[in-house]
RNA sequence: CGAGGUGUAGCGCAGUUGGCUAGCGCGCCUGCUUUGGGAGCAGGAUGUCGGGGGUUCGAGUCCCUUCACCUCGACCA
């Protein structure tokens, strides 16, 4: 048992030796995807599209609750569309990749593979929009946007990436902001309900936010390593992009107005945050809510009579109790089975075998914490899914002690400096409000600003960083 | 895009100062025996040594060049 415990080991990088590498080691190993032979672009294998698939079921309700509906825009964008929101353009011009010929013969324009579709939707809802009886529009969308980033990591960064990109227009100010927030909440509800991954919601500064938005709001998750993931954003344009695009509506004293927009985004990213979270060094861990499979069969003895008679027998009980279940019926040795499940996150494993069948119980394993206990077959039906809410409840709980556990607070700039240098995790601090401070920080430590956190404290009356009277506590730390 | 590193079978690797028919482990295939934590035995298949060029009687090994990937920075969901 040691020897195989001790290959089982061997199979990935350990957790706290090498972060990164073990990150790599679970995404390829788990079989979540593969990498494809353009750099930078990855295949997403069943298990890995079927965390995607999770993930958009989950969106996806949330967003059609609250109105939203959904379209497909095309993915070229010419060149002369993409241009025409200054800040916009300057954002995204570095990153976008072109095509330049069609059919074996050079473009008039070259057109843009979309690396962010709100020039496209601009542009229609300057066609669509007459009138405030038009208004407003609540559309989003599903597709693959490219960038072409300069390093790339599976989930976190890739050239080709899936995502959902609301966007919305408005009578005024008021309703695209109320729409802003409603959907930086409901991104905090979906990660925290469905991903028991718990985040801190905040505003971005003017450094950190998105090209061309009046305001940027985020949530940001911490990893296991103690580092930041921005895992969901939602932009408020005001009438920037309504001006540039000229997207005009009459108002109901006939006066012509502009739309106020916003947009926002959740991408594959947030899978990255799912293995960062909660996996360890068997492998993935997988919250039964957003697990593809959520109990998986394991016979033991399986050539013995009656031992699949068994397991088919308690696979057909668990699906008609709403579970997703599996059978692995296939020759591999059970200890194999036992591994290859942990590896892929499957959250209960159910072992039936002889001695069980006797006794008129099956063992279940948590793949969280590894604990194994007998339960009556009978009572399953009942007893599992109310194992799979623990499990859940129990995840968030979890994420959210080493979430908190790990938010430091600096009063001054050496405390500041030793907690990012020493203490993997965030830090609180008091800041003037100045972009010199955010820059002088980030070239001594590496931390960016994370956010304006929502929960404002009066930490200090000074800037953590010069001194000069503070304005708001922001969160900082280092980020993927 | 800067600095460093790695490319040899599906995966992980070894390959000596340049020398014979390029090896090992895992995986894969076949058969038998097995089955409560990655089973055992026997047999079998798999290589443009990342690509191109050069030096040499002879290159996986030396030189030039190119491509890809990884790590750390700068940029981003």
């Amino acid at each position: 048992m040691a020897k195989d415990k001790k290959k089982l080991v061997e199979a990935i990088t350990s957790r706290d030796k090498d972060f990164t590498q073990w990150y790599t080691d679970v995404v390829t190993k788990a079989e979540l995807i593969d990498y494809s032979s353009v750099r930078g672009c990855m295949i997403l294998r069943p298990l890995g599209n079927a965390l995607w698939e999770a993930v958009r079921g989950g969106l996806d309700r949330r967003f059609k609750e609250s109105g939203h509906e959904n379209v497909l825009m095309p993915m070229f964008i010419p060149e002369s569309l993409l241009q025409k929101e200054a800040d916009h353009v300057e954002g995204f011009a570095p990153e976008v990749a072109w095509v330049t010929m069609g059919g074996g013969e050079v473009l008039q324009e070259r057109l843009a593979i979309r690396p962010t579709s709100e020039t496209l939707f601009c542009e229609h809802y300057a066609k669509v929009v007459q009138s405030y009886r038009d208004l407003p529009k609540l559309y989003n969308q599903w597709v693959s946007v490219v960038r072409w980033e300069k390093t790339t990591r599976p989930f976190l960064r890739s050239l080709e990436f899936h995502w959902q990109e609301g966007h919305t227009a408005h009578e005024n100010e008021a309703d695209a902001m109320e729409e802003t927030l409603r959907m930086l909440d409901i991104y905090r509800d979906f990660v925290k309900e469905d991903l028991a991954i718990p985040v801190i919601q905040g505003r971005k500064t003017d450094k950190e936010k998105f090209a061309g938005a009046e305001q940027t709001y985020t949530i940001e998750a911490m990893m296991h390593d103690g580092k930041a993931l921005q895992s969901g954003t939602s932009h408020y344009f005001g009438d920037g992009f309504a001006r540039a695009f000229d997207i005009t509506y009459s108002d109901r004293e006939n006066k012509l107005q502009y739309v106020h927009q916003t947009s926002w985004g959740m991408s594959t990213r947030i899978l990255g945050a799912l293995i960062m979270v909660h996996s360890d060094d068997s492998g993935l861990v997988l919250p039964p809510r957003i697990a593809p499979t959520q109990v998986i069969i394991v016979p033991v003895a399986q050539h013995k009579e009656g031992v699949l008679e068994k397991a088919r027998e308690i696979l057909a009980t668990l699906k008609a109790a709403g579970i997703r279940v599996k059978l692995d019926d296939s020759d591999k040795s059970p200890g194999w089975k036992f591994s290859e499940y942990e590896m892929k996150g499957v959250p209960l494993r159910l072992e039936i075998g002889p001695r069980d069948i006797e006794a008129g119980q099956a063992l279940i394993a948590r793949r969280d914490t590894g604990t194994k206990e007998a339960f009556a077959i009978s009572e399953l039906a009942e007893k599992l899914p109310q194992l799979l809410e623990t499990m859940q409840a129990d995840l968030l709980a979890r994420a959210t002690e080493s979430l908190n556990s790990r938010i430091y607070e600096a009063k001054d700039y050496d405390t500041f400096k030793e907690l990012i240098a020493g203490k993997p995790g965030f830090v609180k601090a008091m800041w003037c409000g100045e972009l010199p401070c955010e820059e002088k920080i980030k070239e001594d430590t590496t931390a960016t600003s994370r956010c304006i956190p929502f929960e404002q404290e009066q930490l200090a009356d000074t800037c953590v960083c010069c001194g000069a009277p503070a304005k708001q506590l922001v969160l900082w730390g280092k980020a993927y």
